[in-house]
DNA sequence: ATGAAAGCGCTAACAG
DNA sequence: CTGTTAGCGCTTTCAT
């Protein structure tokens, strides 16, 4: 008593038609009359029937399908950035579907592989921080399959991206330090090879020039995005002989390695270090003192992305002219970087 | 100058043989020549080719994807069950194609209603808070489509389902508190229709009942999964005329709203009034104190899900005799609940 | 406004 | 071990 799944024909033969009327009566075309296409729609749903979409790609090329890869679902940021993308795909009668590279440039590999097999209608990605080479990404292209690549974006591959100003996000950070009153604000900077934490890196330092402090080697470590890497850097900083009194570090999980160093170390109250993070990450309101930091529009940046990607569908065109959309990041001040 | 994509037939062509030669050397069928069937994988590679799964699906009935319902990917708890769900879905072959419900019973229909139409082997799902009736996760499977619930679950459809023991979860964590010494020990509940929200009060008022301290009424309250109700919970528990020296929320996030409400009533050191949540939150670590709460096994939980899925996908049968698992929580205690 | 017919690319009987 | 053939369910030209 196996489950019979209703076709077209089925519809078709129970009101004496065929399955071209009925599948353009179901499509909503105009060209059937108003009242057959209601009844076969009426039809339709009195035989439980569902549009069988394999099928339907089949045969006309596009699966309205896009194909999202990020490096994790357990990042907040990623979270909000695939609702963004939800958001619009949603309203243009899009599915999504969603990779997670775990950072890994091997299953990043592996998405693209599943995607393009799935023939999805566009991807859009964010590159996972193990992955150097785009040679992946740039298969898609040469599929002709629209790509979009967000947050972790590059030019090289000369595609559509959307990001953040970053490099404006550490710079309006580390300004808000500087006019808080700390002197020797040190960094925490992440894999250099990524670009965007390469752009918070030179905000920094130009925010430092644009406001007379001298540039200090020293302060600056590199470090990972991860909560040791953020004490252990930390620990270096606050160990050298003329130690700084604020910190701006790359990103919040990294801020707040930091910040436990410093309850660690014993050196006063929180806030005699100034630090400020970046992401807004979820637990950065919770902690204590709140960390300050730098927020990005998440939502936006999928709302763009996929906004980005209805364009091309549009106008095939715009693939060969790569927009980019720059988003403005946002400071939230909270308890550590108030100098009192 | 659009791409053309290489089929069967090209390699076909290619190699002066057959499509089903091609299509059964790719597929590593034995019973084609080795020598053959190596010849046809490396032209095919050489010829950039990629399967096209929606004809595959189409002819095979098969799609190898599951789809994934999940409220919300910015949870992190649902966000590593998704994790586990792929560790084992990738190792079968299958994709996961994830939807967001948003707690929202409307999109939670939504998704169903296109996980159907684009033919996924299975569905794995965590019921929206929004959603009272489960009709619309029957629709699946009157259709014969495999469907796991886990976490949020229901006996009531007879599917298979995985499950955190709640009851024993809050079970614990009282009895936790009581260990420690707490003698009026407060629970700040969650929205009863919800089954686990209920279990863990059922589980408080049984650990209060076997270490033999009396149930108080006034010692309940009823709120939500939020910092906000959290916070007016406790401000109404502790403004009693007994008020209690501890307190079990329903949930991280209706926890750390108790803690703000605690610090805000300025009532001495904060383990003076015990704290213990529920779920493991990414920011309970982080917060000071840190809040002692149940950790759940969520990557686990995402396998076992998927392996249900397999088992029944191995042996039909199983869908009618719906396995239920049922994982072990385990109590972290951090400063939140440590009596000095 | 509707019907007839072809075919998307693949798999799977069946045949040999 | 390989080839022949049919068809999954839909869309879409072309015809009427």
């Amino acid at each position: 008593m196996s489950y019979k799944r209703t076709t077209i024909y089925d519809i078709a033969k129970e009101l004496n038609t065929t399955a071209s009327t009925v599948s353009r009566a179901l499509n909503n075309d105009t060209s059937i009359a108003l009242n057959t296409r209601e009844l076969i729609q009426k039809t339709a749903e009195r035989l439980d029937y569902r549009q069988n979409r394999i099928a339907a790609s089949l045969r006309s090329g596009r699966t309205k399908v896009i194909g999202v890869i990020i490096p994790s679902a357990e990042i907040n940021f990623f979270g909000s950035v695939v609702h963004g993308i939800e958001h619009i795909a949603r309203r243009e009668g899009y599915n999504v579907l969603l990779f997670q590279s775990n950072e890994q440039t091997s299953y990043e590999k592996e998405g693209i592989e599943a995607l393009l097999q799935l023939r999805v209608d566009g991807i859009l990605a964010s590159v996972a921080k193990e992955t150097t080479s785009l040679a992946h990404f740039a298969a898609i292209k040469k599929r002709n399959i629209p790509l979009i690549l967000f947050d972790r974006a590059s030019d090289e591959l000369g595609v559509p991206s959307v990001v953040i100003d970053d490099f404006k996000g550490a710079y309006i950070a580390t300004e808000h330090l500087i006019q808080q009153g700390y002197q020797r604000i040190a960094h925490i900077a992440g894999q250099q090879h990524i670009k965007i934490f390469n752009d918070r890196l030179r905000g920094y330092v130009h925010a430092l020039h644009a406001n007379g402090l001298p540039l200090d080697d020293d302060l600056i470590q590199y470090g990972k995005i991860s909560i040791e890497s953020g004490r252990a850097c930390a620990q270096q900083l606050l160990q050298i002989a003329n130690p700084p009194d604020a910190i701006f570090a790359v990103e919040d999980f990294t801020a707040l390695g930091a910040m436990q160093a410093i309850k660690e170390m014993g050196l006063g109250e929180p806030w005699r270090i100034g630090l400020v993070g970046f992401a807004n990450e979820a637990f950065s309101a919770y902690i204590s003192p709140g960390l300050s930091t730098i927020v990005q529009q998440t939502v936006k940046m999928g709302e763009e992305s996929a906004q980005l990607f209805m364009n091309i569908v549009a106008d095939k065109q715009k693939m060969y002219v790569p927009e980019k959309v720059i988003l403005e990041p946002e400071l939230i001040i909270r308890d550590s970087s108030i100098r009192k």
